[in-house]
DNA sequence: CCTTTTCTGGAACAATCAGTCAAGAAATAT
DNA sequence: ATATTTCTTGACTGATTGTTCCAGAAAAGG
């Protein structure tokens, strides 16, 4: 047989979703992806394709972490389970207000970067993040207790989407913390 | 006396607007606003300065063409004077609609799209997109007949970004309406 | 051991990037 | 008409872009 990989292919996924997490796709060179990674091009093309390759594997990533939590907060999982559908909506619109309120980070979203990065010009990625949203509502549906209609939680959808994007733009913890709370006030 | 600019000014950053609106600040090279304006680089730099000022100054005239037009329609302004506030929100949110169901417009907002590409990375920018979107809830705020706190109008502010990254990202025009309704019943 | 296979790092690639500059064109003032 | 000033164009720069490719390293099977 042959070589083997030497690399820990999830450790160099994670570290190349942070970098375009932060600075988002046309804002990534490979330059900054071999030095996060610690790997060299050949690498980086042999394990994962091309650049947009890269990008889908990277949210995709971040969807199975990041997402996944959200929606089994919201769907009341493993510990959330004794807080009631008003409480676990709190706080998953909460991880929008404590990105700013503590931890300075102004990366927003990856899923909601992307939807205004690239999934208007990749098919791929519009996928991508059309399917991880429409995970977030089947977990605000449930936390809504509702089985028909999901208007009210595409609306919290579009609430927390928006929270991200005013938080990029500069929004202040008071001002986001506002909005959640007409938002649950409006359930 | 010397010669006189050749170029119409306003004309010129109408076409290099739309450009950055479309492709945002990274995905536009100069070759794209040089073809698009029909100008020479080294008049560009003349006018209007390198790449980050030339974006600002599309999104300045962005703002004072389409967030102008907004902000009048929730004010009351003019032709919209004998609608109710409700009704005004209802158009308002339309935009984002329309966008999508009648011009397969994917563009989203430019103001947004500013929050999410560049206003992390370059204060200028963030100046620009917050006083824009506060001149969005002044506006909310009279729609709303409000005074006192804008939790208000700063959701519905949320919620109207909300709609922009979902169409951006794929959503119907059938999830849009919903949206909608959703946020005018919870007035 | 040697062969085979795959992985690795970085050199090399053409293309494109943002930005500069100089030479010529154009327009007013004298 | 001449002088002066500014505008316009496009060639040029050095750096960087995404991608390819190859020479050598490494590991397993024979």
């Amino acid at each position: 047989m042959a070589r083997l990989r030497e690399f820990d292919e999830v450790k160099a996924l994670s570290a190349i979703e942070q970098v375009f997490w932060a600075q988002g796709f046309e804002g990534t060179s490979y330059a900054d992806l071999t030095s996060a990674s610690g790997l060299g091009k050949g690498s980086l093309y042999a394990a994962f394709g091309n650049k947009e390759a890269l990008y889908v594997r990277s949210l995709l990533s971040y969807i199975e972490r990041e997402i996944g939590l959200g929606v089994c907060l919201l769907s009341g999982n493993s510990e959330f389970e004794p807080l009631s559908g008003k409480e676990r909506i709190h706080m998953f619109l909460g991880v929008a207000i404590d990105a700013v309120e503590n931890r300075q980070d102004r990366r927003g979203c990856f899923v909601c970067n992307a939807a205004i990065d690239l999934a208007p010009f990749n098919p791929d990625v519009e996928e991508v993040v059309k399917s991880a949203l429409a995970r977030v509502i089947e977990g605000l549906q449930i936390a809504l207790n509702l089985d028909g209609s999901n208007a009210s939680s595409e609306h919290l959808l579009a609430t927390y989407l928006g929270m991200r994007v005013m938080a990029k733009g500069g929004a202040s913890a008071d001002d986001l913390h506002a909005i959640r709370t007409a938002a649950i006030n409006a359930i």
